[in-house]
DNA sequence: CCCTTGACTATCT
DNA sequence: GAGATAGCCAAGG
């Protein structure tokens, strides 16, 4: 199977819903993690259209920020459920609980 | 076919 | 670091 058809490749929605909680991928990564390299677009497609299981809220620009418009309803539920596994937010920025955070963030914390 | 539309990205100002 | 720009690629009109 080599492109995405009416169905989505299955590997997708895998590798979204083995993003483990309190983590982020973005729609490039996830592509690529698929097999899919340069289909960010299609990843989006897909999210779109996500069973209703999967984690989509998981799942951010390549740059960390959400994909919804600020301040929109989805934008608002995306953060929030992001939120309660104890993600927190740079500015617009997601900041995931990384171990291996930089001396910096450990000392200061991200900014509010 | 040609053009537009996206839950996108990397790169350049 | 925030905009703008140019790639990207399947779908649908």
């Amino acid at each position: 199977m080599n492109h995405f058809q009416q169905k989505f490749d299955p590997r997708v929605w895998e590798v979204v819903a083995n993003i483990p909680p309190g983590q982020v991928m973005a729609y490039g990564e996830i592509a690529r993690a698929a097999g899919y390299p340069r289909y960010s677009r299609m990843v989006s497609a897909a999210m779109s259209r996500s069973p209703e299981y999967l984690p989509w809220f998981r799942v951010v620009r390549s740059d960390r920020t959400l994909a919804f418009e600020y301040g929109s309803p989805a934008y608002r539920e995306q953060s929030q459920l992001l939120k309660l596994e104890g993600v927190r937010f740079d500015g617009n920025k997601v900041v995931t609980v990384d171990p291996v955070t930089s001396l910096d963030k450990m000392l200061w914390g991200p900014r509010d």
